[in-house]
DNA sequence: CAGTGAGCGAGCTTCCGCTTGACTT
C-alpha cells in the first residue's frame, strides 16, 4: 500500500502523474466535483444566511466510497485538484467528505503536467484557500438562485409543457442570437458602385500580364456612369509607387474556444464534435488537457518545439514566443492545448487525425518566425479627370510560420477589399494599357448570424461561461427549443455592372446568390418571446455585463475583502422582490402580432405562440365562430410572417383523392409534413411540398413504406402484440410502446426466437430494468 | 408519433461547472 494518496480531477491526469511520482504515491481521481447543492428547496437555507445544503449525487457515490477507503489506508492525503476557483472548492469538498482538516491537509498545484512541475509542487504544499472556496460557493449559489427562481416564473407565465429554463449563461446566449436576428430583420441593404480597372503590362519575362486597380470611393449609379463616360479616350499613367515591408505573426496556441472556432472554420466540426474528438486525443495521451483558457506552453514543451522547428525547417524559422492572455476572466489552471509529443506530426486514428494535425500545426507555428511581405502600392492617374486609381500587390519574401499554418477568418471580419496578388514591375510615368474599366454594384450586408463557434467566441469575450460549459450551453439552448441550427437558402439577386471597354460604355445585368448560410443559429419564436420576457422583468441578469460585474465581486471574496453571504444577500433581496412582482403582475407572454384582415371573413388574422408552438389564427376566441388555426412552418417566424404567407398556411389539410378506396390527405404535424391514409401515417421527405404534392406522387410513398416495414420486421406474434424488429443497433423486441434489448447471443438468432423465449426475455427485463445513467435520464 | 390552440390545476421541471463512461431503437 502506498503511503501517500494524491487526488486530482481527471483520471487520465492521474495516470500520467503516477508515473512521475514513484511508488510512494497512489494517484486517484475525483472525476470533477463530488458534491453539489441538493435540489429540494434550491439546496439553500435562505433564512440561515444562505447556508448551502450539499449532497453527494448518485453517480458520485462510488468514487467517494473508494476515496474514503483509500484515505483510511494512507498515511497522508494530498489534494492536487486544478488551481482555480472550482478546483479549490473540489479540494475543500474532499476534505469535508473524507474527514480531513482543511487547515492541515496538504494542497498542491501545478499548471502543467511535467515531471519537474509536479515534483516541484510536492516540495511546496500549502493548505486549502478558504477565501477562494467561498468565492466558488458564491458563484454556485448565485447560479442556483438565478436558475431555480426564474425558471418557474417561465413555467407560469409562458409555458409549462416544454420545461423552460433560464440561467445566467444560457439566457444571455439566447439573447445574443435573438438580437442578432432582429438586427438582420431590420437591416435595409443599400448599394453603391465600386470602380475596378484591369490594366495590362509586361512582367520581368516580358510576358504580358493583367492586374487590377481600384477607385478610392464607392459611387452612386449616376456618378459611376458619368465617371466612366469621362474616361473615354483617357490615358493612364503611373504617378507614384511605394514599396513597404510588412509582416504577419502566428496566432497563439489553442485554448478551448479558439480550437472550437478553428475546427469549425477549417474542418466544419460542431463545437460538441470538436470536444468529443479532443477528449479522445487527451485520453489516448496525444494532447494536453482540452478544457483550458490558457495560451501558455510549458518550458519543456517550448524547448521541444524549438528543437523540432530547427531540425525540420532550419534556424531561420525559429522564434520563441510567450503569449499573454487577452481575456481577463481566464483562470489559467492548465496549459494551452498542444501535442504531448511534438515529434508526432500526425497520428494513425482516422477519427481524430485531422483535429490532431490542426493542433500540431497551430502549436508549431506559434513558435516560428514572422512571415515577411513586401507590399507595393501604385497610384494611377487618369488624363481626363481628377480621379486616381490604386493597384496593390503583395509579395511573400519569407514564409516563416506560414510554412505550416494559416489562421482562418470568420465571415464577419473577412475583408473583401481586393485580394492582393502580384503586380508586374512598374515605373513612375509609365503609361498603362487599359483592358476594361468597370463599375460594379455592391450591397451592404447585415452582421452574419452566429455559428456555434462564433457564439462561443462572443461569450468568451463577455466573460460568460467556461471552457467546460461552452459546448453544453449550446446543447441546452438547442434542447430547450430557444435556438435552432439550420441552413438558409440564398436568394438570387440582380446586380448591375457598367463596363467601359474600347471606349464603349455598356450596361450589364448579372445575377448573384446572396444570404445563403450554413449551420447557423436562429432564434425560435419561443426563444424570442422568452428573451423579451426576461429582458423586461429581469434586466439586470440579462445584461451583457452582469457576469463581468459579479465576477469582480467574486474576486473580492477570493481576496478576502468581502464576505460571500453579503454579496449573495445584496443580490438576492431585490432579485426575489422582482420574482414576486413578476409573478403577480406579468401577463402571459404570447408574442402576439396582428397581421391584417382576412378578406373572406373580414376577421382579424393574428400570429402568436400557442400551446403547441407558433401559429396563426383567423378570428378570436370570443367571436361567435370558433377561430381557425394553423401552425407556422419551421422556417417562419411570428415576427416576420406576412398576411399572405399566413393565409397560405390555411390551405392544409388537403384531400388528394382516393387510394384503395380510402382518402389520402396531406398535412403538417408534430414531426413535419405527412400523408394520412387508412389510419396510417407516412412522413414526407424534403423533396415533396405538402402544398403541391399530387395523388400520383403520394401513392408510391405509401407502398415504399409498406415494403420497408416488412423488411424491418423479423417476426410477429399477433395474439400477444409482440414484434421482433431490426433497428440500427440490431434486432430488438417491441411490445406496445416499449422496446426490449436483446443480448448479442439472442440477437444472432432473433428470427428463430419462440414466443415463450420472447416472453421470458420481457419478464426478465421488466424485473431488472436496465439502469439509466443520470445523464441520459429521459422522460417516460 | 401526426387531429390540438382553453382550462380544471395533479405532478414536475429548472441552474453552472467540474469530470467520464453507460446507453441508445
Amino acid at each position: 500500500m502506498a503511503k501517500n494518496l494524491l487526488i486530482v480531477e481527471s483520471p487520465a491526469k492521474a495516470k500520467t502523474i503516477e508515473k512521475f511520482l514513484g511508488a510512494d504515491f497512489e494517484v486517484k481521481s475525483s472525476y470533477g466535483h463530488i458534491r453539489d447543492l441538493e435540489k429540494d428547496d434550491m439546496g439553500i437555507d435562505i433564512k440561515k444566511n444562505y447556508a448551502p445544503r450539499y449532497i453527494i449525487p448518485a453517480d458520485k457515490q462510488k468514487v467517494v466510497k473508494e476515496l474514503k477507503q483509500l484515505t483510511k489506508k494512507s498515511d497522508e492525503v494530498w489534494l492536487a485538484t486544478d488551481e482555480d476557483r472550482e478546483g479549490e472548492a473540489i479540494s475543500w469538498h474532499l476534505c469535508e467528505v473524507l474527514g480531513l482538516d482543511p487547515s492541515k491537509t496538504k494542497r498542491i498545484v501545478f499548471h502543467e503536467i511535467t515531471k519537474s512541475a509536479i515534483q516541484n509542487a510536492v516540495k511546496n504544499p500549502r493548505t486549502v484557500d478558504m477565501n477562494l472556496v467561498d468565492a466558488q460557493q458564491a458563484r454556485r449559489i448565485l447560479d442556483r438562485i438565478v436558475g431555480f427562481e426564474i425558471s418557474p416564473v417561465l413555467w407560469r407565465k409562458i409555458s409549462m409543457r416544454n420545461s423552460l429554463s433560464a440561467g445566467r449563461v444560457q439566457s444571455v446566449a439566447v439573447r445574443l442570437i435573438a438580437e442578432r436576428e432582429r438586427e438582420i430583420n431590420a437591416f435595409v441593404s443599400s448599394s453603391s458602385f465600386k470602380i475596378e480597372a484591369i490594366f495590362n503590362a509586361e512582367d520581368i519575362n516580358k510576358r504580358s500580364v493583367n492586374f487590377k486597380a481600384e477607385g478610392s470611393r464607392r459611387k452612386t449609379e449616376e456618378d459611376a456612369e458619368s465617371f466612366l463616360q469621362s474616361c473615354k479616350g483617357a490615358t493612364y499613367t503611373v504617378t507614384d509607387i511605394q514599396v513597404k515591408p510588412a509582416k504577419k505573426s502566428p496566432a497563439a496556441p489553442f485554448t478551448t474556444s479558439t480550437l472550437q472556432q478553428e475546427a469549425s472554420r477549417k474542418l466544419g466540426y460542431s463545437v460538441s464534435k470538436t470536444m468529443l474528438l479532443a477528449q479522445k486525443l487527451y485520453e489516448s495521451g496525444n494532447i494536453t488537457y482540452m478544457r483550458t483558457d490558457s495560451v501558455n506552453l510549458s518550458d519543456t514543451a517550448m524547448q521541444d518545439i524549438e528543437l523540432h522547428v530547427k531540425k525540420q525547417y532550419g534556424d531561420k524559422y525559429v522564434q520563441q514566443r510567450k503569449y499573454k492572455n487577452k481575456n481577463e476572466s481566464a483562470q489559467e489552471a492548465h496549459e494551452a492545448i498542444r501535442p504531448t509529443y511534438i515529434e508526432n506530426t500526425t497520428i494513425e486514428d482516422a477519427d481524430t487525425k485531422r483535429l490532431y494535425e490542426l493542433i500540431w500545426k497551430r502549436t508549431i507555428a506559434s513558435q516560428m518566425s514572422d512571415a515577411e511581405l513586401e507590399k507595393t502600392i501604385a497610384k494611377i492617374s487618369i488624363s481626363t479627370n481628377k480621379e486616381e486609381l490604386t493597384a496593390q500587390g503583395e509579395v511573400l519574401k519569407f514564409d516563416g510560420f506560414l510554412k505550416v499554418y494559416i489562421e482562418d477568418k470568420d465571415d464577419d471580419d473577412a475583408n473583401d477589399e481586393g485580394a492582393e496578388g502580384m503586380l508586374p514591375p512598374l515605373s513612375i510615368n509609365q503609361t498603362l494599357k487599359l483592358n476594361e474599366l468597370k463599375a460594379i454594384e455592391r450591397f451592404t450586408r447585415p452582421a452574419p448570424r452566429y455559428t456555434e463557434a462564433s457564439l462561443v467566441k462572443k461569450l468568451e469575450e463577455l466573460g460568460i461561461g467556461r471552457p467546460s460549459t461552452y459546448a453544453p450551453t449550446i446543447s441546452t439552448v438547442l434542447k430547450r427549443g430557444y435556438v435552432e441550427k439550420r441552413d438558409k437558402e440564398g436568394m438570387l439577386r440582380d446586380y448591375r455592372i457598367l463596363l467601359l471597354k474600347n471606349d464603349e460604355l455598356k450596361k450589364i445585368k448579372e445575377k448573384e446568390t446572396t444570404g445563403a448560410e450554413r449551420a447557423k443559429l436562429f432564434p425560435t419564436d419561443l426563444g424570442l418571446v422568452v428573451t423579451d420576457f426576461l429582458k423586461e422583468y429581469f434586466s439586470d441578469v440579462m445584461d451583457y455585463g452582469f457576469t463581468a460585474k459579479i465576477e469582480e465581486e467574486f474576486d473580492e471574496i477570493a481576496n478576502g475583502k468581502k464576505e460571500w453571504t453579503k454579496t449573495i444577500d445584496v443580490f438576492y433581496k431585490p432579485f426575489k422582490a422582482d420574482v414576486e412582482k413578476t409573478l403577480e403582475t406579468a401577463e402571459r407572454a404570447k408574442g402576439e402580432r396582428e397581421l391584417g384582415i382576412d378578406k373572406a371573413s373580414g376577421k382579424k388574422v393574428l400570429a402568436r405562440m400557442g400551446r403547441y408552438g407558433p401559429m396563426v389564427q383567423i378570428g378570436e376566441v370570443n367571436d361567435d365562430e370558433k377561430p381557425r388555426f394553423a401552425k407556422l412552418k419551421s422556417t417562419q417566424s411570428i415576427e416576420t410572417i406576412t398576411l399572405e404567407e399566413a393565409m397560405d398556411l390555411f390551405k392544409l389539410p388537403r384531400n388528394l383523392g382516393k387510394f384503395e378506396d380510402e382518402d389520402v390527405t396531406v398535412n403538417i404535424g408534430r414531426f413535419g409534413p405527412f400523408i394520412a391514409h387508412d389510419k396510417k401515417f407516412y412522413s414526407l421527405s424534403k423533396e415533396y411540398d405538402p402544398y403541391s404534392i399530387t395523388l400520383e406522387e403520394s401513392t408510391p410513398i405509401i407502398e415504399e413504406k409498406r415494403i420497408a416495414k416488412d423488411e424491418r420486421t423479423l417476426k410477429v406474434f399477433e395474439k400477444e402484440k409482440i414484434q421482433v424488429l431490426k433497428g440500427p443497433y440490431g434486432p430488438y423486441i417491441k411490445q406496445g410502446l416499449r422496446n426490449y434489448k436483446l443480448t448479442k447471443e439472442q440477437q444472432e438468432r432473433a428470427a428463430e426466437l419462440s414466443i415463450e423465449e420472447v416472453k421470458k426475455i420481457i419478464e426478465e427485463i421488466k424485473a431488472n430494468p436496465p439502469k439509466k445513467s443520470a445523464r441520459n435520464k429521459r422522460k417516460t
